[in-house]
RNA sequence: GCGGGAGUGGUGAAAUGGCAGACACGCAGGUCUUAGGAACCUGUGUCUUCGGACGUGCGGGUUCAAGUCCCGCCUCCCGCACCA
């Protein structure tokens, strides 16, 4: 062997070299392609969230990705029929806005990045099999949008009403509840208000007990965090209706109210302000100009300062009295914006005693307060503080003596003998609003017509395509930009033929991600949306991966779309999901990266110095994959030092390919059927950076062994630098690769499958065993892994140095356990 | 306010109730070198009278044994936020 052959045998390699020879051989052989017709691995569906094309892939997505790569790289090397796919959530504001900017058509902008990422994908030798790829602008998803829409239009899930919307003046669209984030627009932070719209709706409502229900089925296989989350979202409360008689008027008003225990206790009775009854009550009565004053303040009023929960409670008395159906008093009605329109009946009685509100506004407003629930804690009268707590009910005729539970059962008992009221549910749940008043959408398939009303599309004339931006202005004002394509709009009434308008609103793009993955396995299907079969075989998806950011949003739709496709019969699960991880965000310097901020760190830049492989080793290394990771904490270049020395290890093998492991050196091999055994467990347990951690052991076992053990001859070596680079292929893909070509094979080492782990190697010869006296270490000895308790305990006993620190006292008790550890109570 | 999660070396982090700090980063020293931003080796929780002692946010408890389980605090992060 000559100097300079040496030389490069030991320089660090190449990355940028290896990576520019592997991509095309791995073009050619696509190692990750799913459902070829004679597969007959088990499946497996394992799915990236799929992005939105906005510029090209940046650290957060070289995150992902390489976190799901693990995963599903680890499922092919274990044998089974891997689907891997992805697509791009391809309509929404940011193209548009960009389209605005440049003045062109978003098609342009958004086709553009999605070439980009998908090129940056590529190189980022992302496992993805490229032959299911879709985009929801193309007309071929989005037709099935609208179809799915038609479906929830006949059951009647999709409706218009009108309401008092969110409306985000900086975007010119109206929102759903779920992309209000305190008070602040989702998308661009601004403040949101209301606005009284008629808007089209999913009824997710209709589905609140079984998205509530289900979770069941996804504990321990979901981050308890989202579970958590989307419950509260859900909010399912438990207490009855009770109606109460208005004086002067023949119709009673239903409260809502989860403690109707405390009906003796009401004192006064609450409208929302904002609803419709507040008006009616307040309709040609000498309060009226008084009400109408307060609600114009309260409507001026942002949702932002709705937010402050210690703010002052204001309100109007209406000059009306409610009759409290259980004791015939009668209680003030006051109209208030503490009161929510949307939520129950829009109307309570107000038990000020043990309602911390009720309290603040009875005190605002010198209002009565009667204690019927004896909690043993001091009166709210003196304290201000209501008593939520249990105890026992006071003042409250046939109540009395009960506690809270039982007092709840015999007045809803009571309630229903007597038709007062009945035991109910509420939820803060609300209908999802799926129209947005803005271009880059899918198109809602309906017509309206002047003699028929609302007609839908019919489903043969779909796809309804979205008309060119060319001649549009898609600036946000409020109204869709659709409005002003006539020849679009303008169109023959499906049922009358008569002149008729087509729907202008485009619908909430989190419609498309609601099931885009259901129409991977079929993205080729021109005749319906998925087909049974390939639904049959590959869902639910087995493992998801994606941010935390979803967790109501779009994990909550989801679920939704699936219940209904179930009962529409088109799939036979109730989960899309079946295991999820939340992988964290990349921060650098503590907070999120962002050009404004000054700490943007450029994913190509971070490749241009390290690679590839050793961005994604650093990202999966870093810590567990649910924690952020703080790019100022990791160290890229350790990462490459750490590839080169394994690198190095596939040069030094002397030894053939094929050769018989068994005859390698013992201890060599134990090492490596450990890291494989122990890698395999922290990967299938998210342990990613652990499983890293296992297989550093190895390849410093493996470079000890050769400079100074068995030698670069010894099989052992090579069967470690072989199962070295399988473990690595699931994080360095092109490093593992070159390995492989080194040690002999074709590739690509992605398919070489998983070693199988000899359980007789995994018996360690000699182990440590501790001897503790009272807890304390005094002594390591070594045993064999197979030693009793008895015999391990006996050998502690005789130890010289247990024998001198008992100095001949019997211990109290001693416990053993072996093979690893004696305590000794003395 | 309500709900959830987390606090371990200089740093990122490991640890089925059983040897706290695996694996790395950083740092220090060394070997080889014309050179070192290469490679390799050694050391690296704190205190220490060099025997050891102490050590996982704080205070209690359960246990032969607690980073891990239980109770009460403190701090930080996340979610919800007048939902009756």
């Amino acid at each position: 062997m000559s100097t300079e052959s040496n030389d490069r045998e030991h320089a660090a390699y190449d990355f940028a070299h290896v990576q520019e020879k592997w991509l095309p051989v791995w073009d050619r052989i696509e190692p990750f392609k799913s459902g070829r017709a004679d597969d007959m691995r088990p499946k497996k569906y394992v799915l990236d969230m799929f992005p939105y094309p906005s510029g090209d892939l940046h650290m957060g997505h070289a995150e992902a990705y390489a976190l799901g790569d693990v995963i599903s790289r680890y499922w092919v090397q274990k044998g089974f029929n891997v689907m891997h796919p992805i697509g791009w959530d391809a309509f929404g504001l940011p193209a548009e806005n960009a389209a605005i900017k440049r003045n062109e058509d978003p098609r342009i902008w958004t086709y553009e990045n999605i070439a980009t990422q998908k090129a940056s994908m590529r190189r980022f030798a992302c496992s993805f099999d490229w032959d299911r790829v879709f985009n929801t602008c193309d007309p071929e998803y989005y037709r099935w949008n609208q179809w799915l829409f038609l479906q929830l239009y006949k059951r009647g899930l999709a409706y218009r009403k009108d309401s008092a919307v969110n409306w985000c003046p900086g975007c010119q669209t109206v929102l759903a509840n779920e992309q209000v984030v305190a008070g602040l627009c989702e998308r661009c932070d601004t403040a949101v208000t209301k606005k009284k719209l008629n808007q089209w709706y999913f009824k997710i409502t209709d589905y609140a007990d079984r998205l509530l229900d289900d979770m069941e089925q996804l504990e321990g296989k979901w981050p308890e965090k989202v579970l958590m989350m989307q419950r509260n979202w859900i909010g399912r409360s438990m207490g009855a209706n009770v109606k109460f008689a208005i004086d002067g008027l023949p119709e009673p008003v239903t409260i809502y109210t989860t403690r109707p225990d405390t009906l003796y206790g009401a004192t006064f009775f609450v409208v929302a302000a904002d609803s419709e009854l507040a008006a009616k009550l307040a309709a040609g009565t000498e309060v009226e100009k008084e009400f109408n004053e307060y609600l114009e303040k309260i409507k001026a009023a942002s949702d932002i300062d709705r937010l402050a929960t210690d703010r002052p409670k204001t309100g109007v008395f209406l000059g009306r009295y409610a009759i409290n159906p259980v004791n015939g008093e009668k209680l003030p009605i006051w109209a208030s914006d503490y009161v929510l329109a949307d939520y129950g009946t829009g109307a309570i009685m107000a038990v000020p005693a043990h309602d911390q509100r009720d309290l603040d506004f009875a005190r605002a407003m010198k209002l009565p307060v009667r204690v019927v629930v004896d909690t043993g804690e001091e009166d709210p009268n003196e304290t201000g503080i209501a008593t939520g707590g249990d105890g026992v009910l006071v003042n409250s005729q046939g109540l009395n003596g009960l506690k809270k539970e039982e007092a709840i059962q015999k007045i809803i008992a009571q309630l229903e003998k007597d038709g007062l009221g009945k035991a109910s549910r509420n939820y803060r749940l609300r209908d999802w609003l799926v129209s947005r008043q803005r271009y880059w959408g899918t198109p809602i398939p309906i017509v309206h017509c002047e003699k028929c009303g609302e007609v839908p599309v019919e489903e043969k004339d779909l796809p309804l395509q979205l008309p060119l931006a060319e001649g549009l202005d898609l600036k946000p004002k409020g109204t869709s930009p659709l409005g002003a394509a006539t020849d679009w709009v303008n169109v023959a009434c499906p049922k009358c033929a008569g002149p008729a308008k087509r729907d202008t609103d485009t619908m909430d793009t989190f419609v498309d991600s609601s099931w885009y993955f259901l129409r991977y396995p079929s993205s080729t299907n021109h005749d319906e949306p998925f087909s049974r079969k390939d639904i049959d075989t590959w869902l639910p998806v087995d493992q998801y991966v994606g941010g935390v950011t979803h967790a109501i949003l779009h994990l909550l739709y989801s679920r939704f779309f699936t219940k209904v496709l179930n009962d529409i019969g088109m799939l036979d699960f109730n989960e899309p999901f079946t295991r999820l991880l939340n992988q964290g965000m990349v921060l650098m310097d503590g907070s999120a990266m962002s050009k404004s901020r000054g700490n943007l760190v450029r994913l190509s830049d971070e490749l241009a110095h390290h690679g590839v492989d050793a961005i994604r080793l650093s990202m999966v290394f870093s810590g567990p994959p649910e924690d952020d990771v703080d790019w100022a904490d990791v160290s890229p270049s350790g990462s490459v030092k750490f590839l080169s020395r394994a690198w190095r290890l596939s040069g030094d093998v002397s030894s053939a390919p094929g050769v018989d492991f068994k005859s390698g050196d013992l201890s060599l091999r134990k090492a490596t059927h450990k890291a494989l055994n122990d890698a395999s467990f922290a990967v299938e347990s998210f342990r990613f950076n652990v499983a890293v951690a296992r297989v550093m052991e190895l390849v410093n076992a493996t470079r000890k062994a050769i400079d100074s053990g068995c030698g670069a001859a010894d099989p052992a070596v090579r069967e470690a630098a072989e199962a070295i680079a399988i473990m690595l292929s699931l994080v360095a893909p092109f490093t593992a690769e070159e390995m492989w070509e080194r040690l002999g094979h074709a590739p690509s080492v992605a398919l070489a499958g998983w070693p199988e782990v000899d359980a007789t190697l995994l018996v360690a010869d000699a182990v440590e065993a501790v001897i503790q006296i009272n807890g304390k270490i005094k002594e390591r000895i070594e045993v064999s892994p197979t030693i009793t308790d008895a015999e391990i305990e006996a050998l502690a006993l005789a130890h010289p140095t247990i024998v001198a620190e008992l100095a001949g006292s019997t211990p109290k008790k001693v416990i053993a356990r072996a093979p690893k550890l004696v305590n000794i109570v003395a």
